[in-house]
DNA sequence: GATCGATTTGGACAAACGTCCTAGAGGGGC
DNA sequence: GCCCCTCTAGGACGTTTGTCCAAATCGATC
């Protein structure tokens, strides 16, 4: 245990807690008592909050990649790595619930908060639908990928922001399987299309 | 003008605040310098920070039923009635787009904060959830009616988030179209339903 | 064991926060 | 003129916040 430096130990509470209590309302304290640290240790490893702010986004932007490149591995067809990202709604169904998506609501509360990080935070919905986007146009329907890339990242946002407001897991699950018939009306149309006009 | 009482002033601008700097983020100090009233003027209308939160969720609340009621008149068939839910995305596609949307957004800010005022923030979704649901039974499609109207509006709750994590309010266009589409389908379905199987 | 850089500590600091109190202004009724 | 009630002003309070600093500790190197 522990063998993790005293920097990324910072970084890994601080993405916890951001997620669970928002940005704003997770002090310095609040960090310090997880870590186990003295918080007059901050300044030493981070100048500033928006310090941590920033190696947290970027912390979540190197495992999200990490992520993607899984699922680029493991998917056998570009349908079945869409349904890898659908399904992580499933998986963290239970956080979901509680928190809300980790994404979708931290770019909500950099919004309000006027932050200049927003960009950064932005960049982690990018991630998402470059890759969504590379696996629609996979699928055969290069026209409007982007379109139905952003769709589905829309959807997802709408199912936790509904799932953690509502306090409803079942919801979930629910729209899940609708977005998974979706998937799969989306990859018929495109073979159908193949098929009624090729070259 | 400002023939309204200071407590009604006070609820106003703190609505605006609390949706545009979020609920934390807004201090006392913020909304004494909108009403301009001095600060410790606040403990005779609101004797906590709190109160003034279910102040300003309570008015939410009537003015979304006055919306719903006049909805409700106005609106020709329950389709119509459903359409203006829909449009009221691209009727606040600016404020959406720079602060997203006001139930949304509280609800996942209240979530973060353990709020205790986490149910009333969740009784204007159910607001919107039981009208809506009325609607689609109204429309034919009572066995679903709750299941279609929780879709939309986890649909419109990813639309705002997104448009407003991306700044892009072109995209709310895009896809208020494709819930009307989606809309005049269901529709369609059930009617086609009344006439495969009547009675 | 002395030296030096890296790391950690505990506390100082001003500012901002929500809360709370006292004094008094304003206006209608007696 | 006086009283009473509603409303407001201004500031005190204790806490917490992010930031910052000086001193102490640790560990490797010579």
């Amino acid at each position: 245990m522990s063998e993790k430096t005293t920097r990324e130990q910072i970084v890994e509470a601080a993405d916890r807690l951001f997620y669970r209590q928002g940005y704003e309302h997770t002090s310095f304290a609040d960090i310090a008592g997880v870590v186990k640290i003295s918080r007059g240790n901050f300044y030493y490893h981070f100048k500033t909050k928006d310090e941590i702010l920033d190696a947290v986004i970027d912390a979540r932007l190197a495992k999200t990649r990490q992520m993607l490149e899984r699922w680029e591995i493991e998917g056998n067809s570009p349908e079945d790595r869409i349904r890898s990202f659908i399904h992580i709604l499933v998986a963290n169904r239970a956080d979901i619930k509680r928190y809300g998506c980790p994404v979708g609501t931290l770019c909500a509360e950099l919004a309000k908060l006027n932050h200049s990080a927003q960009g950064e935070a932005k960049a982690l919905f990018t991630l998402f639908r470059t890759w969504l986007s590379r696996q629609f146009a996979a699928l055969g329907r290069k026209a409007d990928a982007d379109s139905l890339a952003l769709h589905l990242l829309a959807r997802s946002q709408g199912v936790a922001t509904l799932a953690n407001a509502l306090h409803d897991e079942k919801f979930i699950r629910q729209e899940v399987e609708e977005m998974c018939d979706w998937l799969r009306a989306c990859a018929a149309e495109a073979s159908g299309r193949k098929k009624a006009a090729p070259h």
